[in-house]
DNA sequence: CTTCGAGTGCTTTTT
DNA sequence: GCACTCGAAG
């Protein structure tokens, strides 16, 4: 008893202990729900006895799930914890269906529909009626109405206007489709375990205790599950929290809650109030976001925590800069946390997943490790699908979807036209598809559909390589063919690698590494142990006056296939014998509920991302941002770019601008101190920093503070520099070398500048002054923004307040620290070094980092060159269009890219070996104020040009490469101003 | 009839 | 940046 109590506070105690059958349990975030759920089953085996296959919870994640399996094994242990039916509502459903499907006459052996099958159904339907529907619409309707228990008959009665019509045909004829495939979508699981349970109770006549997770999340069908499961003995305890409903786009009804407490009068409900997760900050700054919602019933939380550091609401330029700002706050955190932090403290939170894309692009070119969860899922990638698919057909040829699908991949001259025919053909003749084409090209049938020769052929291959996949499963089972056999079988005979190869040229190795994944997960599927263990958690208790089909010959194959439909995530292993690399994580809101981390970003916190344009429940939305806020420990970021992705102006989530609100915010990520370091670790209840190693972090950082972008969302000075005279006016100058081995010798470079530079003059005098001036008013520019940034915030404030006294332009005099020293760097750029001893001073610019800022080490440069002319963007942005190199979703596949027609820009902080042992620093560091005094310093030469023709001489480095799109918006930015 | 290339438009969240 | 459509060539 201790042991199951222990850590417990006094209501999550009652929870646990209550003897009330219908409990309802209100865990704001934070509160300990999971644990005490899971405290709760363990008490009722402990002490209740229940037997543990007699208690089922559900939860709607596998991720949820596997984490209560794995805390209640810890109460238990294994033997019993395994015994408890615990899973996804689909995945429970799944079993009882399996085993009890033929009462309802389900055949056995039905294959789980994806939203793809779903989607590629329905868009067939409308195609064949040529209806105006929209695929996503007709299904979610179809979803909608399944959730709702509405059938497509009752529909049908019901369809009054053409509209409903229309739908009401696409209804039906899907659900026949899915009927004939043998094929149940994820609403059917739900739906017609309901029915099964519904006509024969028998089959959960021995359920002793229900309990739900998540509760607010249950839509009708779901809670129908919900009471039908306990309909023997009405035990039931839910925990949810209505503050955390965020799904109501898979229809879940929130009322589901009063609902209950209707169906049960005598339901219990018990608020758990304290959080333990979150620091006081961000406890508070959560809270009025979520009090916004004036419908919502005011709810007490209390914090536990100390109040910690104030979250961060920061503006920044782009989206673009958005993510490189958070990249470096990671960093600096990191660094300055004196050890407390690690990258896998850190979660990067998206409302949607799209928005991953730039992020990861920043993570990656910074080299940083990270895993993005949610967004595409394993199995849903082409490659993966592909290969799943051929399993599906060879385990079940009906799967007509799946036929289809594959019939033409790799191309075998079996075009949408024959496929067509084909499929009318088999519907008229009340066939399968398969069996059709099976009988085609064994010559049993003779098809209507005419052929041409070479179809002919490919559909004969296709069939052969399904049969002889068939053939090697009907031996005797001893003879069987492993599962990674039979990839392997399959992967030959469609010849799988030179396809991906010859489709997918440079992402051809990433593909197929994820095949070998597959491979490895199959291994692992049908290895004996496990195959036991899964079958043996698969098994229902067997109940009274009703049969079970017996799966017990079920093969290691139709496991592996009815579990992929289901599972959520295929966790990646980590490789043997190594140690994990801490990861920052990346993930969506949605999915990352239920989750927490130390230090937690929410980037594009904008109207239209959130909430989201396509949303029309702001209230959902609101509670999404408050879910996101609230997986967060220690510190969170909130962040919004100023123009988004498509560079559209935003404006700032109207969740943020409320009244108030900002005063629960910072500017700017925190100043580092050892203290601060010391409060992170106490809110982390984790070994206390030191001093050396806070120090030893602060060494390898560029910028301690968080101010390299200025506060009110305008483009870093920095930045500015670098776009108006390096990276905009040539972008074939985006490349950056790290090996000054590889490099263009400056002779090669030299026509091509002289060539740009012609062509510039004559572009510069068409209205906007000569290059100098323009220089040198962006200079100063600069100087004053580093200048007004360095301020500490207080004194920030102070001007703020009577905002015109602070002078715009030409202030040159330099204040406090963090002043224009910031802009030189400490040692010389690596790639420097070698060609400024040339006659040219070659330098790439362009790599995003400050580590080869053109201004820097200015003083290093040789004078005369600087007093060059400029060159002018236009003239040379216009010259070369170089292709782009795809960038790489995963840093951990680095394939080398071809070497022709691509540039590439590299900027590791790993320097190369060569350059590894250089940490000499340059003695002359410049005194701030000298350089200020000497405007005439340009980074006129720090232009590096070279063409296209010389790049493809390059010979293709090693180390890690992002092709980057070269950008000419900061031209196009100046001109229209 | 199939394949391939160019061009267009859109882009929530999950089992 | 990607998925999808459309039109032209094989």
């Amino acid at each position: 008893m201790d042991d199951i109590l222990h850590g417990l506070n006094k209501a999550q105690r009652e929870v646990v202990t209550s003897e009330a059958s219908v409990l309802q349990v209100l865990a704001p975030p934070g509160s300990g729900k999971t644990k005490t759920l899971t405290s709760r089953v363990a008490y009722l085996i402990a002490f209740k006895h229940l037997k543990p296959w007699n208690i089922v919870t559900c939860t709607f994640t596998k991720k949820a799930a596997n984490e209560m399996k794995e805390r209640i094994r810890s109460f238990i242990g294994e033997e019993l914890s395994k015994q408890i039916k615990l899973g996804t509502f689909h995945s429970i459903a799944g079993q009882y269906l399996r085993k009890y499907g033929q009462h309802i006459g389900l055949a056995k052996d039905f294959g789980v529909a994806d939203t793809s099958d779903s989607k590629a159904i329905i868009k067939r339907i409308i195609k064949k009626h040529d209806l105006t529907s929209e695929a996503p619409k007709a299904s979610g309707r179809i979803s909608a109405n399944k959730c709702k228990g509405i059938e497509s008959a009752q529909f049908a009665q019901t369809a009054k206007n053409v509209d409903q019509q229309e739908f009401a045909v696409i209804f039906s004829e899907y659900e026949a489709e899915l009927k004939a495939s043998n094929l149940l979508d994820y609403d059917d699981l739900l739906l017609r375990c309901c029915f099964l349970m519904r006509t024969h109770p028998q089959c959960v006549s021995n359920v002793e205790a229900v309990l739900i997770d998540e509760f607010q999340d249950t839509n009708t069908v779901q809670y129908d599950l919900m009471s039908l499961f306990a309909q023997q003995r009405n035990m039931i305890t839910i925990v949810g929290d209505p503050d955390q409903s965020i799904y109501g786009f898979r229809h879940a009804e929130i009322k589901n809650l009063k609902l209950m407490k209707d169906q049960w009068r005598d339901t219990l409900t018990i608020n758990l109030e304290e959080n333990y997760r979150s620091s006081g900050a961000i406890l508070h700054a959560a809270q009025t976001v979520i009090e916004q919602d004036e419908s919502r019933p005011p709810k007490k939380l209390q914090a536990t925590h100390n109040y910690g550091l104030r979250p961060v609401l920061r503006k920044l330029p782009s989206a673009a800069a958005e993510a490189a700002w958070l990249v470096a706050e990671i960093k600096r955190m990191c660094a300055l946390s004196g050890g407390v932090l690690q990258h896998s403290d850190f979660a990067i939170l998206l409302r949607s997943a799209a928005l991953s894309r730039v992020i990861e692009a920043a993570l990656g070119r910074d080299g940083m490790p990270y895993r993005m969860v949610g967004g595409l899922k394993f199995f849903e990638r082409v490659e993966v699908k592909l290969v799943v698919d051929y399993l599906r057909v060879i385990n079940q040829p009906n799967h007509g979807e799946a036929v289809e699908r594959i019939i033409n991949l790799p191309p075998r001259r079996i075009g949408d036209a024959t496929v067509k025919s084909l499929r009318e053909e088999a519907s008229k003749r009340d066939m399968s598809f398969w069996d059709l084409i099976c009988g085609i090209a064994q010559g049993k049938t003779r098809s209507t559909t005419k052929l041409n020769a070479p179809a002919e052929k490919g559909l004969a291959s296709f069939v052969n390589v399904i049969l002889s996949g068939r053939r090697k499963l009907e031996v005797a089972e001893d003879e069987q063919i492993s599962l990674v056999g039979l990839i392997n079988l399959v992967a030959k005979k469609i010849d799988l690698q030179t396809y991906l190869k010859n489709k997918y040229e440079n992402e051809y190795e990433a593909k197929w590494s994820n095949v070998e994944e597959l491979m490895a997960q199959a291994a692992d599927a049908s290895d004996p142990e496990r195959l036991k263990a899964l079958m043996e958690e698969d098994t229902l208790p067997a109940v009274d006056d009703l049969d079970q089909r017996s799966t017990g010959n079920e093969d290691a194959l139709s496991i592996f296939l009815a579990n992929i439909a289901l599972t959520a995530t295929a966790e990646t292993k980590t490789e043997e014998g190594t140690e994990p690399v801490p990861q920052v994580t990346i993930s969506t809101i949605h999915s990352a509920k239920g989750l927490e981390w130390p230090v937690v970003f929410l980037p594009a916190c904008y109207e239209g991302s959130i909430p989201h344009s396509r949303s029309d429940d702001n209230d959902e939305e609101r509670r999404l941002l408050y879910v996101g806020m609230t997986r967060a420990q220690a510190m969170l970021y909130l962040s919004c770019p100023i123009k988004d992705t498509q560079k559209q102006e935003t404006t700032m989530s109207s969740f943020l601008t409320q009244p108030g609100v900002q005063l629960y915010f910072e500017e700017h990520g925190p100043s580092m101190s050892l203290a601060t370091a010391k409060g992170l670790a106490t809110t982390l209840r984790r070994e206390q920093p030191n001093l050396s190693g806070f120090n030893e972090g602060k060494q390898g950082l560029d910028r301690d503070e968080d101010n390299y972008w200025p506060l009110n969302g305008e483009e870093a000075p920095e930045e500015r520099a670098k776009w108006d005279y390096g990276k905009a006016a040539n972008p074939v100058a985006a490349f950056g070398a790290s090996r000054p081995a590889s490099w263009v010798p400056a002779s090669a470079v030299t026509t091509q500048q002289q060539q740009g530079f012609s062509t510039a003059s004559a572009m510069m005098s068409a209205g906007l002054g000569t290059v100098k001036d323009d220089f040198n008013a962006a200079y100063d520019d600069l100087l004053e923004k580093d200048r007004l940034k360095a301020i500490d915030k207080k004194r920030l404030e102070a001007t703020k307040n009577s905002d015109t006294d602070v002078p715009k332009g030409r202030k040159r005099q330099i204040e406090g620290q963090g002043s224009i020293s910031t802009f030189f760097a400490k040692r010389r750029p690596p790639s420097m070094k070698a060609e400024s001893s040339g006659e040219h001073f070659t330098m790439p610019l362009a790599t995003h980092t400050s580590r080869s800022d053109p201004l820097r080490d200015i003083s290093n440069l040789d004078r005369r060159q600087l007093s060059d002319p400029l060159p002018s963007k236009p003239a040379l942005a216009g010259l070369h269009k170089p292709r782009i190199a795809p960038l790489r979703r995963a840093p951990s596949s680095h394939a080398a890219l071809p070497n022709k027609g691509y540039m590439f820009l590299s900027s590791s902080p790993q320097k190369p070996e060569d350059e590894e042992n250089d940490p000499e620093p340059i003695s002359e560091e410049p005194d701030p104020e000298d350089e200020v005094a000497q405007p005439q310093f340009k980074p006129a030469s720090t232009f590096h040009t070279t063409s296209l023709q010389t790049l493809q001489q390059q010979p293709a480095a090693r180390g890690r490469r992002y092709g980057v799109k070269p950008s000419i918006n900061g031209w196009a930015n100046r001109a229209r101003k």
